[in-house]
DNA sequence: CGAACAATTGAATCCTTTCAAAGGGAGTGG
DNA sequence: CCACTCCCTTTGAAAGGATTCAATTGTTCG
């Protein structure tokens, strides 16, 4: 099934591809099932790919932070775009302005960061990994942006979002990592949040 | 740290994308870290790329059938790439011989495949959708090979082999397949087997 | 300020893992 | 060809962890 494209705000065909998008929170940038007519570059906010399954449940495949790269994919999208907060994204066309190697490498890498942390079996360590994954993104400094709910988290990791609410309020408590309100991390103590995702040893 | 390319039997260089080359069971066709010199196309048999982690644990992110392809990566490999049978593959120079669209479509089937697998929560969703997996392969038809052991299929679907055993006893045991020997199935209640994996309603 | 939604926390249940042992197949050597 | 061994698989019982159900607290936004 398909749900034609969304609507793009702002849309100036001449200028499309050099030009930023402006996206509100929570926005829908393409649906799952869309012809996969343009590809997207965070330069602002993040973004969340959504895959909705038949039972109702839904599986986040990714979080996308500027410089990331989303929505290369082969004939149409597999899973529905989201902006997480408010945005701003480079949009090129698939055709005239393929991805280059740099691009897809990047991509690559999202989804090899998505398969990675189901290499992890328990709560503590998905997310103590997803933590990590977030505290290495050049954007990052000092602090670890959540700006995600503790559901999109939950669906990222495959846990409910009571087990993400637990396994962070302990982490917390152990003094691993700092809460900065809801949505902003500090780092106390790396070398034990690293033991916990099983990076080392 | 990388351990160089994997011995390459039969190497005949001027005419090594055209033959298959052949591999006996079990057999490394790359390492993780070697640099990505090839990518690969199953002819026949069936392959499996590992994931080692640093506390011992593997992560099996592929299966392999024929007309599959693996081994498309950015630099060099992030996954060691063993057969789980004898095999024969297509090796394709990464340079001269980049793979086309078409191949890399089917390469990123294959990921999104594996990321679909971890959408579902529970041992029987798990099991079930891996083998709806198999058994749609092209080549199969009506039996569905598992020629690879209940560890790798743990590793795959990340649970224990104890697990992955009792899932496929209880699945017997209710007539939803029929085992054959240990390496290959019979499915009997298709829509019984698709609701376990939670593609229907 | 109030309402609606999001997040946390508690208690009980269910499922998977862990620990332990037995059963079964494949391959080797006698 | 059979017996033996090794390894993979299956199965049992207990323990641990995540989910579910239920209720409270906290946050955001009109």
């Amino acid at each position: 099934m398909s749900y034609g494209l969304a609507e793009l705000p702002d849309q100036k065909p001449a200028e499309a591809d050099q030009a930023p998008v402006a996206f509100r929170k929570n926005e829908i940038i393409f649906h799952q099932g869309d012809m996969a007519l343009y590809w997207f570059e965070v330069a602002e906010g993040v973004v969340r790919t959504c895959h909705f399954r038949v039972d109702g449940n839904r599986q986040l495949t990714g979080f996308f932070f500027p410089g990331d790269v989303f929505g290369i994919e082969g004939n149409q999208y597999l899973a529905t775009a989201q902006t997480v907060t408010s945005a701003k994204l480079m949009r090129h066309h698939s055709l005239s302005h393929p991805p280059q190697p740099d691009h897809l490498e990047r991509a690559l890498a999202s989804a090899q960061q998505c398969i990675a942390l189901f290499g992890h079996r328990t709560a503590h360590e998905r997310l103590a990994a997803f933590i990590l994954s977030i505290a290495r993104k050049p954007t990052t400094n000092g602090c670890v942006p959540l700006p995600m709910s503790r559901a999109d988290i939950a669906d990222h990791l495959g846990l409910t979002i009571h087990t993400v609410s637990r396994t962070m309020t302990d982490i917390v408590n152990r003094g691993i990592v700092a809460a900065d309100g809801l949505h902003r991390l500090r780092i106390i103590d790396q070398d034990q949040l690293a033991r916990l995702a099983g990076e080392t040893e």
